[in-house]
DNA sequence: CCAAAAGTAGTAATTACTAGCTATCTTTTA
DNA sequence: TAAAAGATAGCTAGTAATTACTACTTTTGG
C-alpha cells in the first residue's frame, strides 16, 4: 500500500497514464480535468500543481506516446534481419502497441485533425514525420538490397503503410474489438508487400535478394 | 437578394451546409451551436426551432455526408468499363469529394472514434459498411473477370482501400493542403493495384483480362 | 519542523437549450 | 383584389450545468 502523497514527477507520470487509460474508453476531446483527477483518485485542483494548464497535460501525453511508439518500432527494426523484415516488424509492433493502448489512435486522430496548432498537435505531427522518415529509410534500404522493386515510390509507400495501420485500427475499433486488428493484419500486409514487388507478399523474397546480395549498401 | 425568412426545410438544409463548412476550418467537436448560428447569420435560438437538439443536427449532417458520398461513388462506378476501372474511379471521386468538403474526413474521424453510440455515429458506421460492401462487390467482380488475382483477400483489400484514402487525406491535411491528396493519389493506388495483382498497377491489365474474357460472369 | 503535495471551495466563462415576444409570409374572406 | 387572420420563422433574454483554473488551508513525509 503506497502513500497518497507522491513526488511531483511521479504524479505527472500518473496523470499521463490516467489520460491514456481514459482515452481507451471515451472520446479524448471529452476528457475533462475532473475525469482525469477522478481516474487517479485525486481532486481536480491537485492537477494544476503539476501542470500549468490542461494543454500542458495533453502535450505531456503526446510526448509519452511519441517516445514509447518510436522506441517500440526502433527496437523492432533493430532485431530484424533485413529491411523488409524490419518493415514487417514495425507494422506488427505498432499494432501490438495500439492493442495495449487503445486510446492512442483516438488521441492521434483527435490531435491531428485539430485546426489550431496546439503544442500537443505539434508533438503528434513531429511523431508522424519521424515515423515516416524511418519508413522511408527502410524502404530505400529494401530497394538497395533488392527486396522490393527499385522503382517503388517511397513517399507513396510510406503513406500507404501508415494508412494501412489507420484503416486496420479504425475498422477494428468500429467492430468493437481492437484485438481483431491482429488477425486482419496478415492479409493487409500481404497485399501491401506484393504491391512493393516483394514476392508474393511474404518473406520468401529471399531468392530475389540473393541475386542482388553483393550490393550490401545500407546507407 | 433573398428573404431572411426561409422555409423550415430549407433552413435545415442551410444548417447542415453551415456545419460542413465550419468543419472545414475547425475541429468538429468544438463546433458550438452559437458558431453554427453565426455561420448562417441567424441567432442561436432559431436553430432549435428546426432541430430538437444538437445531436439531431449532427445526425442530419452525417446523413447528408452518407447520401452524397455514396451517390458519388455509385455514379463513378457506373460510368466505368470494368470492375478494376470502377475501383479506380471510386477512389478518385472520393478524393475529389473530400477536396470539395475538407470537413468531411474530420467529421468522419470524429464520429467514428466516439465511444458512445450516438445517432450520428450510427449513420457514419452504416456509411462505412455500405462503402465496404460496394468495394467487396467490385473486388469480387474483378476477380471473376480476371482483372486481379483470384486468391486476393477481399476483406483485407477493402480495409486497405479505405486506409489508403484515410492515410492520403490525413497526410495532406497535415501538410496543410488537401489538394495535395490528388497529386499523391497516383503513386499510392499504383502500389495498391499491384498488390492486387493488377499488372503494374495501371490499367494496362487488359492483356491479362483478355485471356480470361470468356469468363464473363459478374455476380 | 518545514517544504511540498493534496484538499476545499470557490471563480468567470462557456455550453446547450427554452419561454415568450415580434416579424414575416400565406391563406382566407369580403 | 385587398385586407384581415392564421401560421410559422426568427429574435431577445434568459437558464442551469459544466468547464478550466485559482486562492487559501490542511496534511504528509523526510
Amino acid at each position: 500500500m503506497q502513500s497518497k502523497y507522491l513526488s511531483a514527477e511521479e504524479r505527472r507520470q500518473r496523470t499521463v497514464e490516467a489520460v491514456v487509460a481514459l482515452a481507451g474508453t471515451q472520446n479524448p476531446s471529452e476528457i475533462t480535468t475532473a475525469a482525469i483527477a477522478s481516474e487517479m483518485s485525486v481532486t481536480q485542483g491537485a492537477l494544476f500543481r503539476h501542470f500549468p494548464s490542461k494543454e500542458a497535460i495533453w502535450q505531456a501525453v503526446m510526448e509519452w506516446v511519441a517516445d514509447r511508439l518510436l522506441d517500440r518500432i526502433d527496437r523492432a527494426a533493430e532485431q530484424s534481419g533485413s529491411p523488409l523484415a524490419a518493415l514487417h516488424a514495425i507494422f506488427m509492433s505498432h499494432i501490438d502497441f495500439v492493442i495495449e493502448h487503445p486510446g492512442v489512435p483516438r488521441m492521434m486522430f483527435g490531435e491531428l485533425q485539430r485546426a489550431e496548432t496546439t503544442p500537443a498537435k505539434k508533438v503528434a505531427h513531429t511523431l508522424m514525420k519521424r515515423y515516416a522518415e524511418r519508413l522511408a529509410q527502410k524502404l530505400e534500404e529494401a530497394k538497395a538490397g533488392g527486396e522490393i522493386r527499385d522503382d517503388t515510390d517511397t513517399q507513396a509507400a510510406a503513406i500507404l503503410f501508415i494508412g494501412m495501420i489507420q484503416g486496420l485500427v479504425m475498422q477494428s475499433m468500429l467492430a468493437g474489438n481492437i484485438r481483431a486488428a491482429r488477425a486482419s493484419a496478415r492479409g493487409v500486409i500481404g497485399i501491401y508487400f506484393r504491391g512493393l514487388g516483394a514476392g508474393d507478399g511474404r518473406r520468401d523474397m529471399q531468392a530475389r535478394k540473393e541475386t542482388k546480395q553483393s550490393k550490401k549498401k545500407v546507407e
